[in-house]
DNA sequence: TCTGACCGAGCTGTATACAGATGTTATATT
DNA sequence: AATATAACATCTGTATACAGCTCGGTCAGA
């Protein structure tokens, strides 16, 4: 009765119908990584605020994009919900996450301290594949000074915070430290139509580098004090915008919400 | 046709099967509160060794016994494996994780650094109500001396844990506080039978007083080293007894698989 | 005009049938 | 007897119908 018919199974073959699905792997796909596919484009799209916060996105919306029914599609959200990127709210929908000023300088205080630790519990070793990403993303970055593109600008984050990652020897720290960045970076890249954007840009080449020299002496404590500087001068540039009075209002900020979800 | 019938549903009331199904409320669950609910209770099981290493759960299982459908429980079993405390495998089951020793030192370096951070960023203030809880927690522990007891060991551990959470201000630490703690204690009650029972009953004892001591002091900073030196001692204890030659094919830790899953 | 209750569109939550995967057991073949 | 292969039991993965929830719109009544 099963016989053993390998794959006819009659769903369309997953086509690309747009850039950003990823790549389609013509073989086969297993449930674990058709879900890393999903999970990554979605918080892609959230970080990159394709998705801006208080968007409602849907279940049955990213079903048909995908071409998979709702199932797979929840496990994606829920475990963005976990990462605190969305919010689940019965009969309403799947709404991103708007950070409060709180929680945001919650996050970028402990980034700062697990930023120090990467040299401290067993970094990678850095290798010349490290070496040549980074200048390839100082590349892109010295193209940037044209104009404002928050979104090329996301991408190179990502980017760079991809490579920082990969210095990461303790599995545990990498996965917090990546998910802490997403937790927080698309809050930043809101901040951005408010900033000068040549100063972003002049941070972001001096930071790459920096980490590019720090690198080359096989420097990690260099490369992680290096990003920590950064990460510090960012949180500045945010708090010295807010406290310019009444801005406050204008600002896609809640009120901070004491008693929120325990 | 939809008319405001309240709760008519067929489902039966749900009633208590077993005491660790945790409180049943009378009037209403939402599924969130489901969700934490069942949540909780198979993460104690697990810290607890009631599912030791290597379980296969199953999750007809589990939704007969909380007279549920399959779906929250593979909400619940997901959430359990992105924090590493399962592996749900497909045509198989989901079985309990079984930490290898390098994950586990990682876990518990990365542990100590982050019980420092307690200190530093916005710890919340030591009420009377943690210093009594503490009390209690020490009279708890000065009745185990009797014998082995690891269940009851693990739940003094986990209580420990919750009061000394209670304390850490900043959400995304304590998220991440929780996490790691369960993620490496049952690891830590596994090698208690290989360890004597006074000498961990001792650490316990003098621990949870120095603690109270510090707390009393209004000591913060002090609370956390001494949490971060006990955490030091026990991973001392479990490398003595590793070191300690051919005990190594006894432990239950599967050869360190260097290439596991990306 | 304002208010309040009600209704319904549209969403998430749940249960369930079926498809796919995996490990084991039985069986045929050498 | 040993081995390869096929059949099967049992599990997770997916799709889908339906139940429950939320919120905006609508309409009667003051």
């Amino acid at each position: 009765m099963r016989t053993g018919n390998k794959s006819t199974s009659k769903r369309n073959l997953n086509e690309p119908q747009s850039i950003s699905l990823g790549t389609v792997r013509s073989v086969k796909e297993s449930a674990n990584e058709r879900h890393q596919r999903i999970y990554q484009v979605i918080r892609e799209r959230i970080s990159l605020l394709h998705y801006p916060p208080h968007t409602v996105i849907g279940e049955i919306e990213l079903a048909d994009e995908f071409n998979v029914s709702r199932t797979p599609i929840r496990r994606v959200l829920q475990r963005l919900q976990y990462e605190g990127l969305v919010d689940i709210r019965s009969g309403v929908g799947t709404v991103v996450t708007d950070i409060d000023i709180k929680t945001m300088k919650e996050v970028y205080d402990l980034r700062m301290y697990l930023t120090e630790l990467i040299s401290e519990l067993s970094p990678r070793v850095i290798s010349s594949e490290h070496i040549s990403a980074m200048e390839a993303l100082l590349s892109r970055t010295k193209l940037m000074y044209d104009g404002p593109d928050s979104e090329a600008y996301g991408r190179l984050c990502n980017d760079l915070h991809e490579v920082l990652v990969s210095l990461i020897g303790s599995a545990p720290l990498r996965e917090i430290t990546d998910n802490l960045y997403y937790r927080s970076a698309r809050i930043w890249i809101t901040f951005l139509p408010n900033l000068v954007w040549s100063d972003v840009i002049y941070d972001q080449e001096m930071e790459t580098a920096e980490i590019i020299a720090a690198m080359k002496r096989n420097d990690i404590r260099g490369v992680v004090q290096v990003r920590r500087y950064y990460l510090h001068t960012l949180l500045t540039r945010i708090s010295d915008y807010l406290r310019g009075a009444d801005h406050a209002t204008a600002f896609p900020v809640k009120p901070i919400a004491i008693n929120s979800s325990d």
